[in-house]
DNA sequence: TCTGGGGTCCTAGGACCC
DNA sequence: TCTGGGGTCCTAGGACCC
């Protein structure tokens, strides 16, 4: 048996346990800029509020229903998550986080009873250590899991786990799901399939092979073979290397400032190598991407994208923030109004002592020290703490207005270090 | 006026090689 | 006038996920 275990409207709920004030109200969490929803309290979705929704859509019904909102606070949701991980972890042999709010989890050689037990376990744990509702669904394949954790958070009396092995049942259950909804089939397959007349889980289970290959490809035939109990996806306990970071942002109001962007560039730069040397990786190529304001140009969206290649594979942030800044600087076009810029990281592969240049001057091994030293600085006293100066000192580009307090990370005074 | 950010995998087509 | 076959690698774009 597989579980995912999934927090109930993840961002709302982390608000709610510092904040109480919160409980029982419609609360809606924004994405950066304030932009939309991202996260609905059940009340807020009660009222009719579509995720994705736009705020400036949104400000009659706020005020008239009294809809507590909030701006996104990553770091607040990111060490909740922590938490909410290491619980489940401690109660089970083995899990594979798969995004923010969810985990799947194996259940492999427990009995069915055993199985029951330790699923309502491991919810009321995790809401009394760390405060966060989670539904938890239980069946043969990750795809059947994902369906048997819907059944939770509609029905209260589940009480927030569900074993779903009975195969009469799970028909009954994929008869009533929308295609669209089914783990893996997006909108353009959905609209497809809809049209030809599969609109449930449970028709597009009774497909051939032959025939859900032709429409969707070797993707959708693994959805498929998933839904009828054979598993395709396997439980991966370390989470792979990336390989590829990226780090953007969409400004609040776009700049067609340079000195901006190129900072911008910068600090994306930075806290992307940052992540690298986390996982021990080295970049080949750096990708910058800018994309035009659609309110320029009679609504047409420009977008360019450059790829750097580099010499020799590195993680130094001085050496990726020196090409990027160089580059940009060269190529950002005057009068360009740039509403989303971003830097990529492509190219990845795992750091290893690596051969010197025929005409390499050196220095490398104090590049290592000083860049660890920058992130140990940064990991104790908060990311920023030590910047390279191309990056600027706090100027925001992207609005938040709804921010709640740093209730569990702290966030110390900006030191500037010139590190040039 | 105002609509997020970070990923992975697959496929098709072009360039290139022998 | 006639013009092969098989393979790899790379890139861009599509589709999907949370």
């Amino acid at each position: 048996m597989i579980g995912l275990a999934d927090c109930n409207n993840f961002y709302v709920s982390c608000e709610r346990v510092f904040n109480p004030a919160l409980k029982g109200v419609p609360v809606l969490v924004l994405s950066n800029n304030d932009g939309c929803v991202i996260s609905r309290s059940p009340e807020a979705k009660s009222l009719g509020i579509a995720m994705g929704e736009p705020l400036f859509k949104l400000n009659a019904i706020i005020k008239i229903e009294g809809i507590k909102v909030l701006s996104s606070n990553f770091a607040l949701y990111a060490d909740i998550a922590h938490r909410v991980m290491n619980t489940i972890s401690s109660l089970v042999p083995s899990i594979e986080i798969y995004s923010i709010d969810e985990a799947f989890i194996n259940f492999d050689g427990i009995e069915r009873e055993k199985v029951i037990e330790l699923a309502s376990q491991i919810v009321s744990k995790v809401l009394k250590n760390v405060g966060i509702p989670i539904s938890l669904g239980l069946s043969y394949t990750k795809t059947l899991a994902k369906v048997a954790t819907t059944l939770p958070k509609r029905n209260p009396y589940l009480k927030g786990s569900f074993l779903m092995d009975d195969w009469d049942e799970i028909d009954k259950i994929l008869e009533r799901i929308p295609v669209g909804d089914v783990w893996g089939i997006g909108k353009r397959s959905s609209a497809k399939l809809v049209t030809l007349g599969i609109e449930s889980a449970l028709k597009f289970k009774s497909e051939s092979s032959m025939r859900v290959n032709s429409l969707m490809g070797v993707r959708g035939v693994r959805v498929w073979s998933e839904l009828r109990g054979e598993k395709c996806f396997g439980i991966e306990e370390n989470s792979p290397d990336k390989k590829e970071i990226r780090t953007s942002r969409t400004f609040s109001r776009g700049s067609s400032n340079h000195e901006r962007v190129i900072e911008a560039l910068a600090k994306f730069t930075a806290y992307s190598a940052q992540k690298l040397r986390a996982q021990g990786g080295v970049t080949s190529k750096v990708i910058l991407f800018f994309y035009s304001s659609p309110f320029q140009n009679s609504g047409k969206v420009e977008t360019r994208s450059i790829a750097l290649p580099l010499e020799r594979p590195t993680d130094n942030t001085l050496q990726l923030v020196k090409r990027v800044s160089s580059a940009a600087l060269n190529s950002l076009t005057k009068g360009v109004v740039y509403k989303k810029v971003g830097v990529i990281l492509s190219d990845i592969v795992k750091k290893t002592p690596l051969q010197p240049l025929l005409f390499d001057s050196g220095g490398c091994e104090k590049g290592d020290k000083l860049m660890h030293s920058l992130d140990e600085i940064n990991a104790k006293y908060g990311r920023d703490s030590v910047v390279v100066a191309t990056e600027g000192v706090d100027k925001r580009l992207t609005k938040r207005e709804y921010l709640s307090p740093k209730y569990s990370t702290k966030w110390e005074d900006i030191i500037v270090v010139n590190c040039r």
